[in-house]
DNA sequence: GCCATCAGTTTACGGCATACGCGAAGCAGT
DNA sequence: ACTGCTTCGCGTATGCCGTAAACTGATGGC
């Protein structure tokens, strides 16, 4: 005998689908047979599908690490690694359709940790603010990108003969930037994860170098 | 009698059909319709329907306006610009699931335009991409924050009474720098548009500070 | 003992992407 | 001109989806 549904049972069954088989496989009788009962008797305790996907996002990106000291450009690089590798834990929240502002209580509590390292800088509260989501956007679309090159198989083909594709798309001269890269052997050879770590890296120290020209003046 | 299908009268039609009511009302049999033929017909013309939304996408998106001189920077302050602006006409562009790296024949040239800009910067390539592709993702996710907040009801609502709903949601103590915010009055009032536009450009500025730091070095 | 409330099931519906198959139209060889 | 074969253009049919609605059986307060 079943000791009987809670919400808390349900999203964590639908994580479990969703780590296993992937988000595409988390229909609502796929988490149901998961807890062995019905389809609808998740709707006891989930509104809708939507509702439950946002529930699995936020559980998935769980509570922040402790904060580890440092001044805020150390504490911001922390909380941007700590995040990508909880997502990229479970590759599926990057696909999930849920933007918006941050609403659920483990984002917002990201978010204030975040604001936190900024609080002593000098910039002012929507400054912070802002802030905040450029880094937040810069981890989300960072952990998309690696994740769609690692998971789709289209795009996985595509990212494999990457450079040769690119070639053979610039011969005719029309794209002359893109043909110079592709030339100077930018896309070729070298792992696609390592690519997307460094382009990470990259973007998140660009963007804490624009943070910290602003810090500056203020 | 019609006049006989084609990939691109299905792609526009499509694209009639998410201008007029959402890239949710878009199925195979919604663009059929349209076209007044019968759904499997589109399969003559396209292999899938991800591969529609991809075609959408692009022509959406559409080729780059023409240069318009000035440093890099303005370069890429027009370009940045003016692909939000192509995407804002097309909200839903902002909804589709299109990841990956750079391939459809707009997008590549969008990225062209880009690197161009930064031709005569000192980055050396791979660094020119990833700002290429940090700026690209800038872009879109702007367009995608500002497309939920004014199309999804729910998130709709959520952005009207955000400041409220923060204010309750901060009332236990344990978000104090989201609640510093709060109290600033970050959330009140003002326009959700004008908010998302500042952000934007907020955003923006920081990565172009960043990259001209970077410059500077080279 | 009665009845409201709960927790879960069964059934059903409309919409979706798309596998499959069928007739018609081109086209080759004779 | 006739035959066989391939390719096209499209309708029908299938199986899955989310979820509305009505049901059943258990539980617990009065």
């Amino acid at each position: 005998m079943k000791k009987g549904l809670s919400l808390e049972r349900v999203v964590e069954a639908a994580v479990e689908v969703a780590d296993a088989e992937g988000l595409e496989s988390v229909s609502m009788s796929r988490v149901a047979k998961q807890l062995d009962v019905s389809a609808m008797a998740l709707y006891r305790h989930v509104a809708t599908k939507d509702e439950l996907v946002a529930l699995m996002v936020d559980t998935a990106l769980g509570a922040p690490p402790p904060p580890a000291g440092g001044g805020w450009r150390e504490s911001l690089v922390y909380l941007a690694e700590a995040m990508r590798a909880r997502l990229l834990e479970h590759p599926w929240t990057a696909l999930a359709p849920v933007t918006g502002p941050p609403s659920s209580p483990n984002q917002l509590t990201w978010l204030d940790r975040v604001l936190h390292a900024l609080r002593d800088t000098g910039l002012d509260e929507a400054e912070q603010l802002f802030c905040a989501l450029l880094l937040s956007t810069q981890v989300q679309s960072g952990v998309a990108l690696a994740v769609t090159v690692n998971r789709n198989p289209a795009a996985a083909a595509l990212a494999a003969g990457y450079s040769d594709f690119l070639d053979r798309a610039t011969a005719d001269g029309r794209l002359p930037e893109v043909r110079r890269l592709v030339r100077a052997g930018v896309f070729a050879g070298a792992e696609m994860d390592m690519s997307m770590e460094t382009e990470f890296r990259f973007g998140l120290e660009r963007i804490l170098d624009g943070i910290g020209a602003l810090v500056r003046v203020r």
